[in-house]
RNA sequence: GCAGGCGUAGUGUAGUCUGGCAGCACAAGGGCCUUCCAAGCCCUUAGCCCGGGUUCAAAUCCCGGCGCCUGCACCA
């Protein structure tokens, strides 16, 4: 029980934040329950991402399905690089990743298939470097938990939302009203089945995400909202350890603006959430250890009893996804760049002569011209070769007219680029319970330091006796700040003492005595949780009091 | 996945070596008391990770599994 891990592990079970899943049946790793407090307070922190990301720029949510087909997971290109080959010893069981095995026999050992992998190590007798044993066959390790859909039908349980916003561009741009920069937000979970997870909550295999990704136009230069000033603790993939502010980042181009501006915001954010700023820094990644979407991305690290966890990625992905899937399924993913003042180009265009090409090519004539139109075409008429499925023809120079015309472009077709900032809602939920526990120096009891917009429970409600009445009148108070939505509990149970102990322990903000000079102005007191200060407030503003210390426009000594 | 350590009420632990009625503290529930920060007293609930083996007898010894922790590997 010595370490902060412990101690909030302990709080979390007892108290009802998580656990280990399916614990009766002796749990089940990288899965987790969140308890009674545990989904108030998720739910809490998605509120203030929703209100923080979503409300606050105007970026548009959508919620598309857990379970993905193959080929979208090929376009994306996670098949490929979420499968691990393995190799088992037959004599000692020991597991090995075929990539490190024949990486020495072959150049591109990711390349090959099982077939190819079992005859190079047939041909190079390659055998278990730890006992000399033979080796079994080639086992297949997704990182993606697959599944079947239909009969036969191979599905993949999606290991980032992401995949659900890029394959639905076009529709969500058409709704946009074609308009960039476009950003497009999900809130859900997803699945990677790790090897080893460990560390309670921080390695899941089923996890929530809260992903954005915005949508720019990479020859506009920077277009979104104003980059607020924020100075971040910046880590570079030079090594160099800086603190910068947000808005020189950018005109400096040390960070990507668009992933500057987010920087910012997410310390907004974080702060909010409760976590110490301080103890939060941005981490480049290196060239080699870019996911193979990206060629910038800085993850958000909070500083845990642990070391630093990343909490957040920021990933620029270019046009990685949307040229994939525009190649994957042929659809046209393109935005539109409207030129400021229409233009004018003079084309040179092939123009094909049906009267020649019919009687010549008969039935084959018209896709031949089709992709006689599709020719771009320099310099005199001669003669061509063209190739139409699979088959070549020879057109002579009289079957074509070349024309030139001038026509109107008011605009070009592109594939928009991509900034990513993606957050871990588990990590940042212990993140939460990390930075706000402490410990009361005299009595040694535990609180936990929630911001009252955070903290699943806003209230407890206590009789000081329970007699006289006044626990009568305090189930009043608790009915009367239920019916306006403020969540709170009622508790008789022990000393004054005590019930604040419990109250402070699962974070809650407010305790509400209600006392025996209640019973003469209506009036209780309340009682700050850190402080432990109190002041006395009318029932009737008491809703109003607690509301507007949430929206923090009001602090706690400002009776209304 | 490997190696090592660990697994006893909700939580923390004693007992395991040396097999023989599973104990303590806190928490929780009930009661008494109590006029604002874990007071006190009485009562109650509640446990040997799972499965197999050895034995008259297993929390204890043996085997297998699961989980947790640490290190290695992995971490798109």
């Amino acid at each position: 029980m010595e370490n902060l891990r412990s101690k909030i592990n302990d709080v979390a079970k007892r108290r009802g934040f998580y656990w280990n899943s399916y614990d009766i049946y002796g749990g089940l790793g990288g899965f987790y329950d969140y308890g009674p407090l545990g989904s108030l307070m998720k739910k809490n922190i998605v509120d203030l991402w929703l209100k923080e990301f979503v409300y606050h720029d105007g970026l548009i949510l959508v919620d598309t399905p857990i379970i993905g087909p193959e080929i979208v997971y090929r376009a994306s290109g996670h098949l490929d690089k979420f499968t691990d080959y393995m190799v088992r010893c037959k004599s000692c069981g020991h597991a090995f990743r075929v990539d490190e095995l024949i990486d020495k026999y072959v150049e591109t050992p990711d390349a090959l298939s099982p077939d190819e992998i079992e005859r190079i190590i047939e041909t190079y007798n390659i055998k278990c470097p730890d006992c000399g044993g033979e080796l079994g066959h080639v086992e297949e390790f997704h990182l993606m938990f697959s599944t079947n859909i239909d009969l036969g039908k191979k599905g993949f349980l999606r290991p980032e939302t992401a995949q659900g916003i890029f394959v639905n561009f076009s529709n969500l741009y058409r709704i946009n009203r074609e308009k960039l920069p476009m950003g497009v937000a999900q809130i859900g979970r997803a699945f990677r089945n790790e090897i080893s997870p460990r560390q309670g909550m921080l390695r899941l295999r089923e996890f929530n995400m809260a992903e954005i990704e915005l949508f720019v136009d990479p020859e506009s230069g920077y277009k979104w909202r104003e980059i607020p000033e924020r100075m971040l603790h910046a880590l570079r993939n030079d090594g160099r350890d800086i603190k910068i502010s947000s808005v020189e980042a950018c005109k400096n181009e040390v960070i990507n603006c668009y992933i500057s501006y987010y920087m910012a915001r997410i310390i907004d954010f974080l702060q909010k959430l409760g976590i110490d700023t301080e103890r939060v820094r941005f981490r480049e990644h290196h060239p080699e250890e870019l996911a193979h979407y990206s060629t910038e991305t800085w993850d958000c690290e909070v500083l845990l009893s642990k070391g630093w966890m990343e909490v957040i990625g920021i990933s620029y992905r270019g046009a990685y996804d949307l040229s994939h899937h525009m190649d994957y399924s042929g659809q046209d993913t393109r935005a539109f760049r409207r030129y400021q003042d229409e233009r004018k180009i003079k084309i040179e265009r092939i123009v094909p002569r049906m009267e020649i090409l019919g009687p010549k090519f008969k039935a084959n004539a018209q896709k031949i011209a089709k992709k006689l139109e599709e020719m771009e075409m320099e310099g005199d008429k001669r003669p061509l070769e063209i190739e139409v499925e699979g088959k070549k023809y020879r057109i002579p120079p009289d079957a074509y007219d070349l024309v030139v015309e001038e026509v109107k472009v008011s605009g070009e077709r592109f594939i928009p680029h991509v900034v990513e900032p993606s957050f871990g809602i588990d990590r940042l939920f212990y993140a939460i319970l990390e930075h706000s526990y402490y410990e009361r120096e005299d009595s040694k009891y535990k609180v936990l330091r929630f911001n009252p917009i955070i903290a699943p429970v806003k209230a407890g409600v206590f009789p000081l006796m329970s007699k006289d009445g006044l626990d009568v009148l305090a189930k009043q108070v608790l009915s009367f700040l239920r019916e306006k939505g403020v969540n709170a509990y009622y508790d008789e149970s022990g000393s004054i003492g005590r019930r604040y102990a419990r109250a402070d322990e699962i974070g809650t903000p407010f305790c509400v005595t209600v006392d025996y000079q209640t019973k003469e102005d209506s009036t209780v007191t309340v009682r700050e949780r850190d402080s432990t200060e109190q002041v006395r407030v009318k029932i009737s503003h008491l809703v109003e009091f607690i509301r507007n210390i949430i929206e923090e426009k009001r602090g706690f000594k400002d009776v209304p």
